[in-house]
DNA sequence: ACAAAAGTGTTACTAATACACCCATGC
DNA sequence: GCATGGGTGTATTAGTAACACTTTTGT
C-alpha cells in the first residue's frame, strides 16, 4: 500500500448578518488554528473524513460542531489537491504533509445565525472583509462566493437564508445582499411569481407601518437544488436553434 | 492514524466519432475490469492518486495511458464518496473497501480520437449506447454529459473537439452533436461572431464542391474555461435589475 | 446551368428593463 | 391627511428564432 494523501472535508458556511448600519451582508464563520502550520490564522472549519460517514455528512457534522446549526443548503464545491497547499512544518521537517480537501459550501438561516455565539476561536466575518486566511482558503472562499452568486437563478438557493414563511421584500433583500446590487421590486416580484418557485400562503404580515405584505412559502414540489449528481431534476439549458 | 478511505482519480473522456451512417456522435473510452468487484464490466479509466502528482495530473496521466492522447480540455467534475459505492468483495469478506473517487471530465480532438486503437480491454462506446457499467459509473457519465451540455455557452468548450483551424460549419456540427439537435446556420454564425470567441484567419478551405468556407481559429485572449477555482477570469452572471 | 453549402437580410416574437402609478396600512 | 412600502400596468428595448434570399464555388 503506497502512502496516500490525507483526506479532509471543509465547509464554507454562509449566512446573512446585519452590519453596524443595519444592512444585510454575507458572512461566514471561521475557526482559529491552534497548531502549525498557520497557527493563529483563521481558517475554514473542517476536519478529517471519518471512516463511517459520507463526505456530505462530514461537512454537515463540521457545520454543526462549529455553529450549532443545521444547514438549509449544502453542496459540494470542489476538491483541492495541489502539491503545494501546505507549507513545510518546520525547517527541520521540510516535507509538508499532503492533504486533499473536499470542500462544501452551505447556507444557514439568517434568524438562527444571528444567535450563534462567537467564541475566542470561532468568529463570524463579513465575506468582503476577510483577513488573510490559512492555506489557500481565501481562494476557496472567493470561489464559493462566485458559485453562490451564479446559483442565484431566481429562487432556488436564496430561500436557504429565510425562514419558512417570508415576504417577497425579504426574498429580494436576500438577492440584493448576495448580488451586491439593488433590484427593481416590481420586476423581481413578477420574475419570482412566474418561476413558480414560491406560493402565497393566505396570511399577511402585520405590524408594519404600511400596507401588510403577503407571506409566501417555498414551493416544495419544485426542484430546489442541483446539489451535484443527485436527483435527476436537472434541466439542460440548451443553445439557440 | 485512523484508517482513511482510499483515494482514486477517474476521468470521463469525451470525443466525437462518426457512427455507421457518418454522423458525429459523442463517444467515450472505457476499460474492462479484470478483477473483483465487477470483474468483466466496463468502467471509467482511472487509478489511485500517486504521491507526487496533483489530482489533475493524475487525470491527465490516466487519459494518456488509456488513449495515448493529450486532453484539449480537462476539468474536475465531482468527488464521489458515498459509503455504498462498492459492494462487498465476497461473502467471506462482507466489508467493502471504501473508495473516494475524484472524477474529471476531458475532451480530446476528434481527428486524434479517430485513430486510437481499440484493444480487448479498452473500447470506445457512444455516450447514448452505454452498457451497464461498474460501480456508480453510469450515474457519473450521465452527470458529465449534463455538465458538458450546460457548458456549451457559445464557443468555450466546443473547440476542444476541433483542430486549430476550423470552419463555422464544423463548429456547428460539434454543437449539434453535443446538444443532440439541429441549429440554424445563419443564427449560429451570428451568435459565434458576436461572441468574439473566434477570429477569421485569412484562409479559406478548398476542395469542397461548393463555395469555399472561411477558416477560423479560437480567440486565445478569450477566457476559454472556468476550470474550477483557477484563474480569476470568471464572470458573475448576475440577475435582472 | 445546376447543385450545394456559404453567408446576409428581414421580420416576427418573446423576454428584460425602466418607471409611472394605484393600494392599503400606521400615524 | 401624509408617508411608506406593497403591488400592478405599460411602453421601450434588446435578444431569440424562423426563414427567405444572395453569393461562390465544383461539376
Amino acid at each position: 500500500m503506497s502512502s496516500q494523501p490525507a483526506l479532509a472535508v471543509s465547509t464554507v458556511i454562509f449566512a446573512l448578518r446585519s452590519d453596524a448600519t443595519g444592512n444585510l451582508r454575507l458572512a461566514l464563520p471561521l475557526v482559529r488554528r491552534i497548531r502549525s502550520p498557520f497557527e493563529g490564522r483563521w481558517a475554514l472549519p473542517g476536519g478529517p473524513l471519518a471512516e463511517n460517514e459520507s463526505i456530505s455528512d462530514s461537512a454537515a457534522r463540521t457545520l454543526a460542531a462549529t455553529t450549532g446549526l443545521t444547514p438549509s443548503y449544502l453542496e459540494q464545491l470542489y476538491a483541492f489537491g495541489g502539491l503545494d497547499r501546505s507549507p513545510a512544518l518546520s525547517p527541520d521537517d521540510p516535507t509538508p504533509e499532503r492533504v486533499v480537501s473536499i470542500v462544501y459550501w452551505a447556507l444557514v438561516g439568517s434568524a438562527e445565525a444571528e444567535q450563534t455565539l462567537a467564541s475566542e476561536n470561532v468568529q463570524w466575518f463579513f465575506a468582503d472583509e476577510l483577513p488573510e486566511l490559512a492555506f489557500d482558503h481565501n481562494l476557496i472562499v472567493e470561489y464559493a462566493l462566485w458559485r453562490l452568486r451564479n446559483k442565484v437563478g431566481y429562487s432556488r438557493v436564496a430561500h436557504g437564508f429565510l425562514s419558512e414563511r417570508f415576504t417577497l421584500a425579504e426574498l429580494r433583500e436576500v438577492y440584493e445582499a448576495i448580488l451586491g446590487k439593488q433590484l427593481d421590486p416590481g420586476n423581481f416580484r413578477r420574475a419570482v411569481e412566474a418561476s413558480g418557485a414560491v406560493v402565497p400562503t393566505g396570511e399577511r404580515l402585520g405590524g408594519t407601518k404600511h400596507r401588510p405584505p403577503m407571506l409566501y412559502r417555498y414551493n416544495s414540489d419544485f426542484d430546489l437544488t442541483d446539489q451535484g449528481p443527485l436527483n435527476p431534476n436537472r434541466k439542460t439549458t440548451g443553445a439557440s436553434a
